[in-house]
DNA sequence: TTGTAAGCGTTATCAG
DNA sequence: CTGATAACGCTTACAA
């Protein structure tokens, strides 16, 4: 049905070995040649088998993504900027989701098998001893958010700890002294690091910690709703909440809102991540931005460096850096959303 | 390197071809042998090269899925609602997004070609008949909300203009008479669509149709701002705004809030998708639901079921209602979350 | 500079 | 039931 080399080549009056060396420029072939091999590919419309091509040299030309989820604008935004990167690396991406679990995680990875050339993986539940042991050996991984103390493999990560370290310090700097926390999922790597700088920024000031201002959560605006009304019914109140991620930040407002607290004046806000609507909210959000794209195109570079080198190059441990972006929520006369606000065109 | 069949073939001493068959239940294997067979397998944790695999059974196992872009959650959810069908069918996705061009189209399909069964084609900028025209030929294609009006591809559509015209005349109906729209991108077919709807409502209700009230747009946030403003210099000035998406809506509303204007009292507002967000913001937004994860699910069970049927099976085309979510931006009383409003007047 | 032929790992078609 | 063996479409020594 498809039209194969072979056709090509009897077309052109040459043998097939002669339209491979010419279309892939990987031998010599006579000028004139190639250029009717070429003329008749066209006129052809021919296409190389992709199948046949990476059966014998072992190259898919794809890279697979697992994710633990899609939903939000960290994923869109994440997928992105690996989109990207892998457009202008020749690479298609072989998407999958929805992984939480250890043995989810595990079929993905075997179905993946022999269809990639690498492998860029999030897993924030998975510790990452169960971690390594699924993971295929002789396919260059990269580990996105994951804790990695081992440094067998390449990793990515962004400075949770330092960003909510910062973010906390500032809420201290203006002066709260009940700072509460809307804590992420359990076991969620990313959700430590950002109590672990809570806790670091509350330790740094000299500021009491107190069990009941350390609110569990998801990460879902649901559960930012219900830990802000939470924390209203506190005696004393908090007087700043910082979110563990800026959808709960987001559920929070809500909740505030909802329970007419004006927000700086009676609780200052902060969340995590610097999502993009981050700076649409009222008031616009104090958050700490991570580069979320940066992220997806530095893995999809080191997984291209890793193709290329074999696995005698040695393994890579990145850490992004998470700055705060100062806008209203925490209090800050920020002016008209922050850093990275909207421009007022044509006023 | 890797383990192939031929290695569980010596290591059960059979045939590759009886593993073959074991293996795949594709024929007859007496119940000890394949038993056996499976042990080894196992044991030597063989996986079927899928290049080779596919080089003869002209089945890769993938869906192609091309996308103009990747920003904001209505592809996230986009995404999220195909991938869930496609795993479920035991498909993977190969995923090319950034796409406006036609001529960009044409080179991630090249790039598919033979790597995929099927394709889910999102391309609201390209006329139909070039799309037609640089979509591969048999290969199962479902189009997503394209034109199409030419049906000899399968395809999927939102009633963009039934939603906007719901949305304009719930509009109309709180008495409004200077109802603005502020438009998607040019040449963008769901853009076109809900201008439609628009310009319907005002018909509908005998509203006089002003040239003025029709700001151009581009589905950011960006655009909603400057729109947003640019409408509050008019004299006299619209007393409700119809954005074309949610994003628009959103920056809109920051424009409002900018210059003092409150929503819905001085102006009503109302969007388009219903993104997740939208029932987030102050005040809650009045939107046209679409059922995006929905839409993603369809898409790949059309192209399974084409995958299927081969090119006999006629082709399907579907429409998916966006039915109007009432919150408080369009000034009525909506309690709290959006409860659906249901359908009314003149569909 | 070109052609011949040997694979790559599977599945499918035959005989046995 | 099982085993040779011929494809599938391509790349790559090795010859010519």
């Amino acid at each position: 049905m498809s039209v194969t080399i072979k056709d090509v080549a009897r077309r052109a009056g040459v043998s097939v070995a002669t339209v491979s060396r010419a279309l892939n420029r990987s031998g010599p072939v006579r000028e004139e040649t190639r250029r009717r091999i070429e003329q008749v590919a066209q006129a052809l419309n021919y296409a190389p088998n992709s199948a046949a091509r990476s059966l014998i040299s072992r190259r898919t030309g794809m890279f697979g993504v697992l994710l633990p989820d899609l939903y939000g604008e960290f994923f869109s935004e994440l997928i992105r900027g690996i989109d990207g990167a892998a457009q202008a690396s020749g690479h298609h991406l072989l998407l999958s989701s929805s992984h939480d679990a250890a043995s989810e995680i595990e079929a993905a990875l075997r179905g993946m098998r022999g269809r990639v050339d690498g492998l860029i993986v999030m897993a924030p539940k998975v510790d990452t001893p169960v971690l390594r042991s699924i993971l295929p050996r002789g396919v260059p991984v990269v580990l996105l958010n994951s804790p990695a103390a081992d440094s067998a493999l390449d990793s990515l990560t962004v400075d949770n700890f330092g960003g909510a370290r910062e973010v906390v310090s500032h809420l201290l700097w203006h002066g709260h002294e009940r700072v509460a926390f809307l804590k992420g999922p359990e076991r969620n790597h990313d959700a430590e690091e950002r109590l672990r700088g809570y806790r670091a920024a509350l330790r740094d000031a000299g500021v009491p910690w107190r069990e009941e201002l350390e609110i569990p959560g998801d990460f879902t605006g649901e559960a930012g709703y219900a830990g802000a009304a939470a924390l209203l019914r506190l005696d004393p109140r908090p007087t700043a909440i910082f979110a563990a991620n800026d959808a709960m930040a987001f559920g929070a407002l809500s909740a505030l809102r909802d329970a007419g607290v004006a927000v700086p004046e009676e609780m200052a806000l902060a969340g995590f991540d610097d999502v993009s609507s981050a700076r649409y909210t009222i008031p616009p959000l104090t958050t700490a931005h991570v580069p979320i794209s940066e992220l997806g195109e530095r893995a999809v570079a080191m997984l291209a460096e890793s193709v290329g080198a074999g696995s005698s190059r040695p393994r890579r441990r990145e850490t992004l850096a998470a700055t705060m972006v100062v806008r209203r929520s925490c209090g800050c006369d920020g002016a008209g959303g922050g850093i990275r606000a909207p421009r007022n065109e044509g006023r």
